[in-house]
DNA sequence: CTGTTAACTTAACGGCGTTAACTTAACGCT
DNA sequence: AGCGTTAAGTTAACGCCGTTAAGTTAACAG
């Protein structure tokens, strides 16, 4: 690997490098994502690269860092106009955060599956890459009073999480087709993540335990099961175990 | 791909092979699974596995339809002895849940990552993984009175997010460790997963929002930047707003 | 004894990450 | 002007990968 001495220069092609590398990645996904593949795209063999990139770990490093990087701005945009204390805030990251996730699909998901190879370098994954942003955000919610005295950091982990999660899962698994939860129709208003997060929200505020005369009664809609169904509809078929695999 | 005529002695070599698929899984992870790497340890040439599987994406299916099977026997062994309704059940599998993902991290991550060629195959996720059992126990919680009266789908579906978020988290980031989260020192009772979870629970029971008299106390511990302390201990450098990367 | 065929092998193709050796162009220096 | 140095890139090659094609072996049917 020779020195680069030219920084300018040797920054361009660096820089032009991932952008290549980012847009495979964005357009076919990881696995067409080569070094011979980034070299091409760029006009360059794909022995060039490790003049800038010790292997191709640290250039996907590379790519997923810039990728947080991409996925803070992101989040601060949508904080924009956005009044700066109470739940509104915190609403308004959730939604960007699955929206990202659903606009840039590879890129989240190379994000919190790869995992560096030096994981000291790792200023990115949470510290930087949003995290601080719901932390502040939980942090200024309950200095308004909007939520619940508790540590700062459980409950921006708690809520990341849930949104984290819903994330993964909506890319996983399409709920509002095939894929159906439960036999609940939930295809007929195409079921998303980000409606999904909405709906969501009342259980975030108030809780699951019970309680009289709780706000949103939207949430209550389409409830059939309740009170008297016992197990649900699925109590019939729930209790086959299904053991005959537990040792595989 | 002959037709493998002998059913008994097919099934078998079949099985031998996904056995030694999940265990090279487990032990090297998914980088070291290869067609020629599981065919050793069965004692076969690689093309031999031709004759069972149609290609590797295949046999990844079934390993990860094998895990599935897996995740769910587990989930119900979590439960046995737990009583019917109520919260603890919830509890319990909650913990199973980010138990398995833990001791079992190769076979989590493939099973939330790898999307199967055909999609119309997915039994498995998430009907027959673990959702149908959480869905069910939802719903004896709601009909015993110890949860709100919503569709229980939505709730189902609201704790899966939280504990898959936070067991996808837990295996990509290390809290207790140098990845730490904001400012927070949790080194200091090595966070995990599962603890993060018990402490999760009140959120899950009681909400974000703010409640006079509010109950477990234990989680208002540690708090030393509510009600003054305005944006929070990262207050001061939160506003750097690092657009530079924004079209990258 | 022969033909069929299930179950498997070896050989090979193109693509992968990566290394070694070689080329080219620009530069400083006497 | 001619020289060596070196940055930046090339081609060739190695071993591994998934996969296919062709050939081998053993059992069994007639």
């Amino acid at each position: 690997m020779p020195k680069l001495a030219d920084p300018l220069r040797a920054a361009e092609t660096e820089a032009s490098i991932l952008d290549a590398a980012r847009d495979i990645l964005a357009e076919d996904g990881l696995d067409a994502l080569s070094m011979r593949a980034v070299a091409a795209r760029v006009g360059l063999s794909a022995t060039a690269l490790y003049n800038y990139f010790d292997n191709k770990q640290a250039l996907v490093d590379r790519v997923v860092a810039r990728g947080f990087r991409r996925f803070e701005s992101y989040l601060w945009r949508a904080l924009e106009g956005v009044p700066s204390s109470g739940f509104d805030r915190l609403q308004a990251l959730g939604a960007a955060y699955l929206r990202f996730s659903r606009e840039n699909e590879q890129y989240f998901k190379i994000m919190f599956t790869i995992q560096p190879e030096d994981p000291r370098e790792i200023e990115q994954l949470p510290g930087g890459g949003g995290y601080r942003i719901l932390r502040e955000s939980v942090a200024d919610a309950i200095a308004a009073g909007q939520m619940r005295d508790a540590d700062p950091d459980l409950i921006a982990l708690y809520m990341w999480s849930s949104v984290h999660g819903l994330a993964t899962l909506s890319l996983a698994c399409d709920f509002s087709s095939e894929c159906s939860c439960g036999d609940h129709d939930w295809a007929e208003d195409g079921m998303t993540g980000e409606r999904l997060f909405e709906l969501f929200g009342e259980f975030l505020a108030e809780g699951l335990k019970p309680r009289n005369g709780s706000g949103d009664p939207t949430v209550n809609t389409a409830n059939d099961a309740s009170g008297v169904g016992g197990t649900g509809r699925n109590g019939s078929r729930g209790n086959r175990r299904n053991v005959d695999d537990r040792a595989s």
